[in-house]
DNA sequence: CTGAAAGCGCTAACAA
DNA sequence: TTGTTAGCGCTTTCAG
């Protein structure tokens, strides 16, 4: 009922060979006779021996992990964009081999970049001196969707401006002048160049955007409720909406129907994710897709490469964000 | 640019100290006179020296771990019920000064016991050997939300069983004799006892529950969409209707409005979870709450103290869930 | 109250 | 191809 530790030294002696030899047989480096790497591979089969990781990666030197912080704004596991992050890094850990510890930051208490190899930060908000603390230790960093231009650091990000772009392209394409947008959080870099890239569009090809025709949302279903009511009180109700996320958008349809409207015939509507869970509402939502699962591979990539000092100078990735027709965009009805 | 490693021989050192008082203020255990404490304290500041975890560990002994295995069904990030077990649990074992190893099983590749201090396995369906193999070791282990009674180990659950009977209990109570049901996937305990208390309760109290109003929902939306379909088809519809989590419901009451149902006078709905995320749906989802972040919470209490030997025997809790009224249940109407 | 010294389990020169 | 040996950074007796 005690728990037995089976030492590297246990397998040693039942196979009758040092402990170099089942060090090389575990990490199968070096050459080892056929007859003593199965001699110690029944041994550790027998005493169903398991390397202790604390001991390898003291000896190592190494830590075999990288770290993942996060800010720990709230309900960040119910958000697509944060456990799709999550996600894609810890597959992308496991092929590498590597531990994701995973640390959520209120801003301060660091993370301790002494059990890690390396650190991938998800959009650095508040928290731009860990970034900077990591750097100044030499500790690999890497930043997730953040292009941060002014420091020598690495990062992977979306173009959120050629998104926010490109839907308004193609929503002035059907022929809607009256386009509002359900922003993001305008904080985060993320939300505001998906604001700006289509504002900027708007500006040039239709006749700007009303003020009133922009409401700042926060990616959660509350405050796109609420904008989505905002936009039907006013007198002239857009004919088509720009919301930064499908969630968000998912809710902003609800509200729609509820009152007695059908999309896209009375009003168009376009999300920014792609999120799967979304496809099954009441009509499939016309999106933009982000690669997230994918940027976060790519992120441990990078890093594991910067580790291994196969990567020597910052690496900075724009991935570009791609339109996904399906059902919920039209032209304006002609009784404007 | 080259990591530099401070070690607790460095901060000796500087504070001109023994190495053994260092690791003593680390700690703070037994005694250190006040001034070398200080000086201690200043060279760890000074020198930014942060302990190499994995040395503790192996000096100690102990992992400082607790591991979480999960079954690796598709979708688990988006699980309201996964995500807050593994918020709770991380939650818990920041507050315990404990990493959390997370561990998605596919019922083989069993977690390396070796790395953790013990493990909490949630929703055991088809790992049962991986428990029985931590046992076999001494490892301390504990699982969530499966009352297995046939093993010697530790459990916290809630009571399934109970909470579907009080749904049913709910429903009859406002006179409603059509009661169907999407049950949760029923090959998982939880939903099998969902069912079976629902089921029994209906039993007893009305007249049993007709076939085609049970239909196996496997907690996707998807899955309720078609279920919701399905159950509008039928000549009698039922008149009430209980789904196993508050998504499911939250899709079936968008597929009844689709099709011109009023939710709750033309059909009652109630759902299990208490997920928030549906609160601003269309209709404030009358529901079940189970006390998942509350129960993770407990489960790492728990198995901190099975670890510490201060807890000898297996501990089995079973927590009650409770009705949660709001809007979406009344009586049925008198046109039946 | 403090320090010397013996490991914790493993890896990696270095010899043989 | 194999084994010897010196650590990795820290905790923890055990003397002092």
């Amino acid at each position: 009922m005690t728990k037995k530790k089976v030492s590297i030294e246990d397998v040693a002696k039942r196979a009758k060979v040092s402990i170099t030899t089942v060090s090389r047989v575990i990490n199968n480096v070096s050459t080892v006779s056929d007859k003593n790497r199965i001699k110690v591979e029944e041994a550790i089969a027998a005493l169903k021996f398991k390397p202790n990781v604390s001991a390898q990666r003291l000896a190592r030197g190494i830590n075999n992990a990288i770290g993942l912080v996060m800010p720990g704004y709230p309900g960040i596991f119910h958000s697509y964009y944060a456990v799709e992050l999550i996600r894609g890094i810890g597959h992308a850990c496991e092929a590498a081999r590597m531990d994701m510890v995973f640390h959520i930051t209120d801003g301060n208490n660091p993370i301790n970049s002494n059990n890690v190899d390396g650190i991938i930060f998800a959009d650095i908000i508040e928290n731009r001196k860990q970034v900077e603390a990591a750097l100044a230790t030499g500790t690999p960093a890497l930043i997730i969707n953040n292009q941060v231009e002014d420091l020598n650091v690495s990062y992977i990000a979306v173009d959120n401006t050629a998104g926010g772009a490109t839907v308004a392209e193609y929503l002035t394409g059907f022929g809607h002048k009256r386009i509002a947008t359900i922003t993001g959080k305008l904080s985060t870099q993320a939300g505001a160049q998906r604001y700006d890239g289509f504002k900027a569009y708007l500006d040039q090809h239709n006749e700007g955007i009303r003020d009133e025709y922009v409401i700042e949302g926060d990616y959660s279903r509350r405050s796109a409720r609420q904008a989505a009511e905002q936009l039907l009180e006013l007198n002239e109700r857009p004919t088509a909406i720009f919301i930064a996320s499908d969630e968000m958008a998912l809710e902003a349809i609800t509200v729609f129907m509820e009152n007695g409207l059908r999309v896209p015939e009375d009003i168009s509507v376009i999300g920014f994710d792609d999120n799967p869970a979304c496809l099954f509402g009441p009509v499939a939502l016309t999106t933009v897709r982000q690669p997230l699962f994918q940027m976060a591979e790519e992120a441990v990539k990078t890093i594991v490469g910067i580790i291994s000092q196969k990567v020597k100078t910052e690496v900075k990735t724009v991935l570009l964000p791609e339109l996904v027709v399906r059902e919920t965009c039209c032209p304006p009805k002609n009784r404007a």
